[in-house]
DNA sequence: AGGCTGATGTCAGCAACTGCCATCAATCTA
DNA sequence: TAGATTGATGGCAGTTGCTGACATCAGCCT
């Protein structure tokens, strides 16, 4: 066994979010969350850069799925056919996590400002690499670009919707759904 | 006259982006813009809720032109169409101001992380209020949230790319160039 | 047995931000 | 015109986020 428990890092994610939950965010100082989670506060800021970035843990993960999504889609698809793609990935694993968790998680982001900023930059780093992602496929610049921040708007607005919906919501579906609705906006 | 020179405010917002610009954001306390505006830390933070929100000074008067924009567009206009209204207010404001000036501070902003961060925050706030608009004219809540963002990022790389061009060129024109391809591409 | 590595602890310190009270020119009011 | 009021600022103490530097020690490698 190791000198210490292992999986701190797990421990300091469960540890903030049930903290910000139950206190809220501004309320809650790193060094709470290192004492639940039965580490020091230096240990929290080695796994984590600051107090939001702990909610977004696994980030990187569903960037890398996302892009892979696009990556694989059919050279036949246009680029928005191709960002769909993208969110069936990521639909696809977020599918498989506990939902009464992402609404916490949800519910403890949409309560404070700061932890709605960190979201969006999130959502913009995911932007940015699928546009770049579609500039490989030949997009153009532009719509490279537009067409990645619609699917980002999507992806948002179609995961809000699945974390505060009752049972039996399918994720996918949601999406297709709210992607369809935004060409017939277009269009018309 | 008063007992302190006037426009604290104003000063501070020069300090500040002279100050990023020279040093970067990081390198920057709030006591030295302070002292380059002639008054107290304390001063700097009653004025302005943070360090970076001092960048973003207009933002509700900005806000306000949108909205106008939106709510002035004609009855028989598309959500699509009533957002570019919002655009087209927008620039007429924005054209008016020094686009050394603004290429600065999207300099400064594009250079720091935190910064791009509330950038994205102040669109954001934009596209809520725009969507809470649209809705106000009948447009159903998805495609209010979708025309909206989609107009925020039009406003985002026009805005980049007019503050990056040579002289002569019109915000207006690259807005609607922009949206223009957008709906293309939709429907492609 | 001995050295290396990686995760953690410990501690000092800076800078962001806040609350509280004092100050005093301008302005209002009786 | 004397006095009260207001509003913007200064001064200062305190909390918290976050960082750098160094120490510790179990597990692994040789």
């Amino acid at each position: 066994m190791g000198r210490w428990e292992p999986d701190s890092r797990g421990r300091l994610q469960e540890a903030a979010l049930s903290l910000y939950a139950e206190r809220g965010f501004d309320q809650t100082t790193a060094a709470q969350i290192a004492e639940r989670a039965g580490v020091t506060e230096r240990t929290f800021f080695r796994h984590f850069a600051d107090k939001r970035e702990v909610l977004f843990g696994g980030a990187d993960i569903l960037q890398e799925r996302i892009l892979t999504g696009v990556n694989d889609a059919p050279k036949a698809d246009g680029p928005f056919d191709a960002v769909a793609r993208g969110l069936d990935a990521a639909s696809e694993m977020l599918g498989e996590s506990r939902r009464d968790l992402a609404l916490l998680r949800q519910t403890v982001i949409a309560s404070n400002p700061e932890l709605r900023e960190r979201e969006l930059a999130k959502l913009a780093t995911y932007a940015a690499a699928v546009a770049a992602a579609l500039r490989q496929r030949g997009v153009n610049e532009l719509q490279a670009t537009l067409a990645a921040q619609v699917g980002m708007t999507v992806f948002l607005v179609a995961f809000n919707q699945w974390a505060e919906g009752g049972d039996g919501q399918d994720l996918t579906l949601i999406m297709r759904t709210s992607f369809a609705e935004l060409r017939a906006l277009a269009v018309g």
